[in-house]
DNA sequence: CACGATTAAGTTGTGCACAACTTAATCGTG
DNA sequence: CACGATTAAGTTGTGCACAACTTAATCGTG
């Protein structure tokens, strides 16, 4: 079989590895999602409001326009988020004076707070992953620049046939 | 500052590069999530509709307990998709008689037709890539190690602190 | 300046992921 | 064999992601 390939089991093959780098790449998501959910447990976040919460403790204060720049996510995924962080006490939402469709967030005492338990966190994720720093640094570059090409992509011009 | 690095800054470098990669998982999740949408359209199937159809098309038939441990996926998330994909004409789910706690999902004469359809579909998302078939097998490989190491980890583990 | 175009948030609806639970069948040990 | 333990699906409820839409404010060009 291995000896005797022609062209068209090109796709089967394409298939089957095509297959596995898209279902690893599920797979370790929702098994990084998972570690995240034990450790973020005591903090009472999930994982994408921890990025957020991230975020805001890097730039303060934000609109949500920024927020979503910085993490790719849109008002849909954004407003029931950040409401339910507000609800938990860590943010506070204002319209911008400025700019009357503007929504800034901002971090409460609380929400600041918070930085000083979330700062174990990082280090407790990298340990269960088993990589050196060195190895994380790497395997980041390599899915943010397959993350960017694929972000570049013209949804239209996968369903056309590739050359 | 990077002269005079003291170690308790050790955590804010850690949770720097480890909030990098863990959101770079994210995005690249997202991101392929997206190029497949554009390429699953269609053949009207989600991408986690179109896992478990190329898990059928490998093994035929299975009971829903197969297919979760193929796509680590519990029932909670496998029962509604499933029926989702039996209202689409997909598959059939038959209660085993043999086991009459397991139920048998089957593909359609339409199910198994659809697969000529998803054919050409992987290779159009690996060309999306711009990687060829050795950097996706390395990415492949080192993703599943990752899934493999973190789904091994004891999530009350994660909550102590790591030496 | 007026008015169509654009922009920022928010809403609605669908689907996935998962925790916690229920129901029904089967297993296994005394 | 009987009965508690286990197993397989399914249900319920929460939260995220995103498409498509609405609302209200601001922009920009004639």
């Amino acid at each position: 079989m291995r000896v005797s390939r022609i062209l068209g089991s090109m796709d089967e093959d394409f298939l089957r590895l095509d297959n596995q780098i898209c279902f690893s790449l599920h797979a370790a998501t929702r098994a990084f999602n998972g570690v995240y959910r034990g450790a973020l447990k005591e903090l009472g976040l999930t994982y994408p409001q921890y990025l957020v919460m991230l975020v805001l403790w890097e730039h303060g204060e934000l609109p949500v326009k920024g927020i979503g720049e910085r993490l790719r996510l849109d008002s849909g995924t954004l407003s029931p988020l950040l409401k339910r962080l507000e609800a938990a006490g860590y943010v506070e939402r204002r319209r911008s004076p400025e700019d009357e469709r503007s929504v800034t967030v901002r971090l409460t005492g609380d929400g600041t707070a918070l930085r000083e338990k979330a700062l174990g966190v990082p280090r407790r994720i990298a340990a269960a992953t088993g990589l050196d720093l060195a190895e994380l640094g790497e395997l980041r570059e390599r899915l943010h620049a397959l993350a960017a090409r694929l972000d570049g992509v013209d949804p239209d011009d996968v369903t056309a046939a590739c050359g």
